[in-house]
DNA sequence: CGATCAATTGAGTGTGTTCAATGTCAGTGG
DNA sequence: CCACTGACATTGAACACACTCAATTGATCG
């Protein structure tokens, strides 16, 4: 089960992720259980619904909608994202193929953000109500969305922390690192040059600082010769001193 | 099961939340599961350890240490905190009586955290591997982490949206209404004033401040007249406004 | 080609931090 | 009972970083 694009079970479940082994995948295991030979002879898999493509700027799920499903991500980008009370936006996460999302809604009864493609994306629907049904055959699919959300649980406390107590510049090549490691980014020419799908702003957001802040980071960054940044392209020319930014804060 | 201190089945899980009924308990279901009579007929019951008293400042679970179980907490208070590689401490969260802590090392190896006590405090052990036995009567118990686990994201999240959004006064001022709503606290005299049983400093590293920043903050709140702030007691003493400074971000 | 939106740059401001000093409380021992 | 201690809490002054507001440039698209 190492070896890349192991997800051809099914065209529909086929979550090729580029330059990466299915090792990196967090729904790897989701896929091996949907697709054992059991739950397929219990007709589990035909629960599962691919849906897309959407066109970039359209909506998986909507906020306030009734939560119904979890998608997993086959092809795209996808941002997560809630409007405040003061008009501003707040984005909660980027996923890539391979992801999950709509993790935060389980055990709650409507989305608490929009889901909106950055891209063309296509996804899987699990239906949520799949999830407590005593079926034999979903024991270990129960674990697996068990392990995702213990996953998900600590990812969220290591962005408090990193919100905390890195400054603008650290949190931009922390961002990059994940980008580059842990999700599926387009690379270019060399292994360290990535297109980024979302907008400086929506980056802003993210990382929890204002557009201004991001493009004064970023040229510090490239003055510094750390990085080249130029519009949706990143190149990170020093990837040592990066590293060690990230770390001495 | 709406009457409060129903978490009587069994002395060791005697949850009692003064002053609240069992439904803003986070454990309630899952004493129900685990005292249920197919749980008990098939020995479940009999895996969770009753522990401590724990003196002020001793630890439930070590960071580094394998991660083996969760915690019920029955009495007390505990904060959950890492020590970053430049010698400050993160706190991550305090928890009281019918919390469940160490949710974040379901499917980790380690605990990312110390869990130290903050006064006299007892709990409950719940084996972890517990929780990947095909056992037809943990199916229930199962279910129950997710939940929790589900509301464990969400509440990470909105934790990062307050991080973002709230400025010192806001922060602290939805703090103690966190105290207030959903967890215990000892409530002196009238309704709104209330015993930290943490220290300054932890407040202010749970918040994103500085020990300084949250005197000032206290002090500003208490010239407005919002509050009353003396040693370890806060009194809510307008309401009204500090529900409103709140919102108005 | 102009229109529109995103990204950048500049100048001034403000909030929280840093560093240092002082104040307060609980515990200890004389 | 009082002085001493150490940890925590408060206060002050100067600073730094990111924010706000405003103007400009650049890219994209009909």
């Amino acid at each position: 089960m190492n070896k890349p694009h192991c997800h051809s079970g099914r065209a529909s479940l086929r979550l090729v992720r580029q330059k990466q082994s299915c090792d990196l995948c967090d729904t790897r295991q989701l896929c091996e259980d949907l697709w054992s030979d059991q739950a397929v002879m219990n007709g589990v898999g035909d629960v599962i619904q691919p849906k897309g493509p959407y066109a970039a700027g359209e909506r998986i799920y909507r906020i306030e909608d009734q939560s119904k499903s979890l998608f997993i991500i086959k092809e795209g980008a996808v941002k997560v994202e809630k409007v405040l009370s003061d008009g501003n936006c707040h984005i909660s996460g980027f996923y890539f193929p391979g992801d999950l999302i709509g993790l935060e809604s389980v055990d709650d009864e409507k989305y608490r953000y929009d889901a909106i493609t950055l891209e063309q994306t296509s996804v899987c629907e699990l239906p949520l109500d799949r999830l407590y049904e005593h079926d034999e055959s979903l024991v270990s699919f129960q674990q697996t969305i068990m392990s995702l959300l213990g996953k998900r649980v600590r990812q969220a406390d290591d962005m408090l922390t990193h919100a905390r107590y890195l400054n603008a510049e650290q949190r931009l090549l922390l961002f990059f690192e994940m980008l580059c490691t842990r999700y599926f980014v387009q690379i270019i020419d060399s292994k360290h040059k990535l297109r980024l799908p979302m907008s400086k702003g929506d980056i802003a957001s993210y990382l929890g600082m204002r557009p201004e802040s991001v493009s004064r980071a970023l040229r510090k960054l490239q003055n510094l010769g750390i990085i080249e940044n130029h519009l949706k392209t990143i190149e990170i020319k020093d990837i040592a001193v990066a590293k060690k930014m990230i770390c001495n804060s």
